[in-house]
RNA sequence: GGCCCGUUCGUCUAACGGUUAGGACAUCAGAUUUUCAUUCUGGUAAUAGGGGUUCGAUUCCCCUACGGGCUACCA
């Protein structure tokens, strides 16, 4: 059991959570983790007692550990971020293992687009295939060798067995048991017995069939009737009967390791301390718990956290329907290599990293307070798995392009400078000056949600409009105003200093004069400038643009409004 | 079907037995901006239902309902 210090102002300078979400005030440096040894009390919220506490001797070590099978959607980048904060909490390491244990599934370039999303949130981790570590290799696929004697150690205790049927024969057994009251027969107890396996069948059928290289795999054999519990960070206890619960392969017929023993395997190899993943997990937990108490010991076993599920429309998020809700899933855009679908990510939709952070952070946990924006640094300082809530939570698009927007108004112009100059760059907009670029962002970024929201209202600062919103002016236009605007341009040729307020005034001035509200005038002088109704306040417009460009602009778009 | 997890405004959530149930997104109305956005002000809107326990339940327990997940030699 651990115990995190933690710091909390409303009871007492600091005090303590341990993970089954019991808070016991204590006198301690927060942030640092210690291994519980004697509980006081059982269950109290005020508790003055004494606490016997051990500093906790391994470092935090965490894993993300997905199968390369595609893109990264929602919910991974999310189990991944609560791994990072946590282990950046409290001073330990993040380890990006890759499971690919299925050959079958193997996906080309999969691996290498994780890691390029990982590097894109700027969730690197400490230990990878691609960044080394003391604990590789990383990839499950190397480590295939190391399986195999577990799982025999397992079948000559007596908790696992060979089973020899084939998948047809599966097949089979699935289809004749099943029934009304049991559409899913499970290999379990009540049925092993009728299944070819080293259970039903005699020492020397075994023998005799493994020595003739019969393809087998190895299963765990479950208890009946027996209990099987565990505290989660999150849920606190959560138990199982062992009856219900089927004989897992654990070993392929291919030597691969299935991800139950993979996981329990390398959880203990690599030294982790805490196992978070998604609640999809939970029914198979109890077998995991399980292969901890036969191999390495319960007392080993990392803190298991479940973290509840991130829904689309219709449930679950799934990588199959990738673009089908109308918003992105995967963090960056992901191309199947068979299909050459492209589904397209936040990322290359507009969002910022930090935006994309903060807004997965939020689904899920908060820090108490009514704070939403969050960086990674007061993420990583404020993150605690005890404010994590069990429910599920409904992916909403437009609180996500909040958060974006909410970032892009909050960041300086240097920082989204470059991102920017090649978004344009994309577009086939020049960008010359970095100073105009620099000023061009700081007068449009406010009203932009999506990075790509850019284009629409930057591009006019690079080039002349291309088309113009003719039907905006051309109702009202007549020849007083086109007069005006002949006007306008000498008099804006004689303007001592090109300022928008100096601007503004000779417009306003020259409004007056002719006797011309400005307003009617200002939106054909949008159009003019900006080609269409959007952009920011038009003077600043005409200040940036220059005086030969708005001057030309006028003129160009004079004549094409009194042709049309 | 079985097992597991969950359930507070439409959505994300706050509330550790005592609050006029708070905030944010969205939405609606208004102010500002006589482009749009920003900004500001205000409004609508929730404890799934039923039983307990308690002086007092959103909060603890049980049942029901609903939602979700799992039920592969996939992870």
């Amino acid at each position: 059991m651990w115990a995190v210090i933690k710091s909390e102002i409303k009871y007492f300078p600091f005090c303590i959570y341990t993970p089954d979400i019991r808070r016991i005030d204590f006198l301690q440096p927060p942030g640092s983790l210690y291994k519980i040894l004697s509980h006081p009390y059982k269950d109290n919220r005020f508790n003055y007692g004494s606490l016997s506490l051990q500093p906790m001797s391994q470092k935090v070590r965490v894993r993300f550990a997905p199968s390369p099978t595609g893109g990264l959607h929602l919910g991974g980048v999310r189990t991944v971020l609560y791994n990072y904060l946590f282990a950046k909490r409290h001073g330990g390491d993040f380890i990006l293992r890759i499971e690919d244990t299925d050959q079958t599934r193997f996906v080309p370039g999969a691996e290498e687009y994780i890691y390029n999303c990982l590097k894109w949130t700027g969730l690197e981790p400490d230990e990878s295939p691609l960044h080394g570590g003391a604990y590789g290799p990383y990839r499950q696929s190397e480590r295939k060798e190391l399986y195999r004697q577990y799982a025999e150690q397992l079948v000559k205790e007596g908790r696992a067995y060979y089973a020899f049927d084939t998948p047809e024969e599966l097949e089979a057994m699935r289809h004749n048991y099943k029934s009304e009251q049991n559409p899913s027969p499970q290999y379990d107890h009540t049925l092993r017995l009728k299944m070819r396996n080293s259970i039903r069948l005699s020492k020397e059928e075994t023998d005799k069939l493994i020595a003739d290289g019969t393809k087998h795999v190895i299963r765990i054999k479950m208890p009946e009737r027996e209990t099987v519990s565990f505290k989660d960070m999150i849920r606190g206890e959560v138990s199982f009967d062992t009856s219900v619960v089927d004989d897992k392969v654990l070993l392929k017929a291919d030597g691969m390791p299935t991800y139950h023993l993979a996981v329990v395997v390398d959880d203990y190899l690599m030294k982790i301390t805490h196992a978070f993943r998604g609640e999809e997990w939970l029914p198979s937990a109890p077998v995991h718990v399980l292969l901890w108490k036969y191999l390495f010991g319960l007392e080993n076993m990392p803190q298991w956290a479940h973290l509840p599920l991130i829904l689309g429309p219709n449930g679950k998020l799934s990588k199959r329907d990738g673009a089908k809700y109308g918003f992105p899933v995967f963090a960056m855009s992901w191309t199947d290599p068979k299909t050459n679908e492209l589904t397209e990510g936040f990322k290359e939709k507009g969002f910022l990293p930090e935006a994309f952070i903060n807004l997965l952070a939020l689904l899920g946990w908060n820090d108490g307070t009514e704070q939403e924006i969050f960086s990674k640094e007061e993420l990583i300082e404020k993150f605690s798995m005890e404010r994590v809530h069990s429910g599920g939570a409904k992916f909403d698009y437009e609180k996500a392009k909040w958060f974006n927007h909410e970032w892009i108004k909050k960041s300086a112009v240097k920082s989204i400078k470059s991102k920017v100059k090649s978004l344009f760059e994309e577009n086939n907009i020049i960008v010359s000056d970095d100073t105009f670029l620099e000023k061009v962002i700081a007068v449009v970024k406010d009203r932009c949600t999506l990075l790509s929201d850019f284009i629409q209202q930057g591009s006019f600062f690079f080039q002349e409009p291309e088309k113009y919103d003719i039907d905006a002016v051309k109702p009202k236009w007549n020849e007083a105003k086109k007069n005006f605007f002949l006007s306008f341009t000498e008099e804006l040729k004689a303007i001592p200093e090109w300022k928008s307020a100096f601007i503004e005034d000779a417009f306003k001035k020259l409004a007056a004069l002719q006797n011309i509200k400005p307003g009617e005038l200002q939106l054909p002088l949008r159009i003019m400038l900006v080609g269409g109704k959007f952009g920011p306040p038009v003077f600043e417009i005409a200040e940036l643009l220059d005086k030969e460009n708005t001057i030309h602009r006028i003129q160009k778009a004079l004549s094409l409004f009194s042709a049309g």
